[in-house]
DNA sequence: ATGAAAGCGCTAACAT
DNA sequence: ATGTTAGCGCTTTCAT
């Protein structure tokens, strides 16, 4: 381009970049002309080496096809188009060895930034070393993660009171629960859940431990609606979970909401158009995405935990109108 | 890593990428250790700059929150993982202008290939002179795209065979169709639709132009169920549409299969958990994906379409056990 | 078996 | 206002 230009390949940066350094307008207009002409693109790679940032930033989740996820993702992707960056994607298929070499492949591909949604309770401590030389910021996080930049949603503020509306406004005094198959006890949901029932002077419903999947719901409806004693609610950690009960009630011949009540955690789109329509605690998806890039587009996040507090999403299956 | 080994840069570079040249075994140890000290990992960047290929490959869709394309993109994903290439995904929202940007984008970042969805029916007439100088694969095309190479399913056939089932199995003479808002009748699907019910002797069903969306289902789904003349049975252009039309049966009442039956297009996950489960024309999504990659990583893809048979699931909602 | 050096495509400090 | 040049981090040819 400099050649066909009669110009050095300085004057084309300059012109290219509009600066650091001035250039005669019709000098300008030549080198643009061979631009066009030659269709000229500034190599992106050549540029990021001298410059230092790609712009760039790579997201790792657990399960690419879940829609919480796919929606996250896609509210991240527009959050970080909006500030000139590219999304690089990966899927650790909730393998904590394929996060880990996930993290460390974007990180070599010189990433600016890292956003993970990690399958662990404690994400730092998997953290390689390659993964600590760039910003990064976990994201759904259940809760602070020491020393690291997170966000998430309230989950267990969120499952209290969803959990209290389904007591509250309909009366159910068996509520039970599907949950991931943390044995831990630790999910914020199980806790929120936990806290209303026990508020409302109620003993605990039957819980579910299952895998965080429609699969998964369809088990954990079953295992608690098959039974004579089957509770009258029951509350799913997922969206996904939940349209599993929703399924497995439909199989057991039980109607929703008259037989069951079913409430969701997450608030997908699927949520809205599944039948009868779910009701959900939504997480507020588009403001933790904006928050997340804005968090790790600056060079050194401020290392503490951003919580979200999701939001009621009355629709039938609760029993609501 | 260099100094503090004693050697030169090109030694680490012959130990690290084991040759072109041999190493000593004590050399070549010691460079080891302080690679793991150091903890050093090539810059890929640096690499790519080098070698000339980024190992990464991008994607293009036109609705990254469609479960159709976000199951197309993690068997991408997959395959691209299985070859050592990473992806790099952009949204284009359904509009021709992105798609040409991010393509361009994606040029400029020196990716490998790229694997387009387009919008168009002729994409190819869209493309940047940056586009061309990339490996180019369209996938999702509902036909051959002259002077490129193409992966997409079989719309007409698909088409053809699940309205052949809902009028040869079950006996409807009434097949309305949901489709999307193309105007020019171009869609595959559309074509197998008009074929298969022209080959049994019957006359057009009623036709529904909407989104590409839960909602647009739902519009046409109220569209061709509300009236007196409904049809008996109702043949969707997407899951999605088909998901739609579902909830719009629901909203007035109907019952399905029993008042009218429902067959979607595509065979997401989604469609098995519904209710009544969809019997749809499903795409097979992993061949396709793993033709895809393998396609544009060779360097200069034949130039031509590759068809692949989708295959009918027949569940509840067609009337089906 | 190892080192020196060129060069991938770009930008910016420095010279003119 | 424009040209020359060093150097980003790596690989590889060429020389030793």
């Amino acid at each position: 381009v400099a050649r066909y230009a009669g110009v050095s390949t300085a004057v084309v940066s300059y012109v290219v970049n509009n600066g650091p350094r001035p250039v005669a307008p019709e000098t300008a207009a030549r080198v643009r002309e061979a631009v066009n002409l030659l269709n000229y693109r500034p190599n992106q790679n050549a540029q990021a080496l001298r410059r230092g940032t790609t712009e760039m930033i790579g997201l790792v989740t657990s399960d690419s096809e879940n829609p919480f996820f796919t929606e996250f993702a896609a509210a991240i992707g527009a959050a970080a188009g909006d500030r000139g960056r590219a999304l690089m994607m990966a899927d650790s298929h909730a393998s904590g060895d394929a996060e880990r070499r996930l993290v460390d492949d974007l990180a070599r591909r010189q990433v600016d930034g890292l956003l993970v949604a990690s399958i662990w309770a404690r994400p730092d401590l998997t953290l390689s070393a390659a993964g600590r030389s760039v910003p990064l910021v976990w994201i759904d996080a259940p809760g602070e993660v020491p020393n690291h930049a997170s966000v998430g949603a309230d989950g267990r503020g969120g499952a209290a009171r969803g959990v209290g509306h389904l007591v509250h406004a309909h009366g159910h005094r068996t509520v039970g629960l599907v949950v991931g198959p943390d044995r831990a006890n630790a999910d914020p949901r199980e806790r929120g859940w936990r806290e209303a029932l026990r508020a409302a002077g109620l003993p605990l419903g039957p819980v579910a431990r299952c895998d965080w999947s429609r699969r998964g719901g369809v088990e954990g409806g079953r295992q608690l609606l098959e039974g004579e004693n089957r509770p009258t609610a029951v509350f799913a950690s997922s969206d996904l979970q939940a349209l599993g009960v929703l399924h497995a009630a439909y199989q057991l011949g039980l109607d929703v909401p008259g037989d069951v009540a079913v409430m969701g955690f997450d608030g997908t789109q699927e949520s809205e158009y599944c039948w009868p329509a779910l009701s959900v605690v939504a997480q507020p998806i588009p403001e933790m995405a904006v928050a997340a890039v804005g968090l790790v587009l600056q060079a050194d996040p401020s290392k503490d935990h951003h919580l979200f507090q999701p939001q009621l999403i009355l629709r039938r299956s609760c029993g609501c109108p």
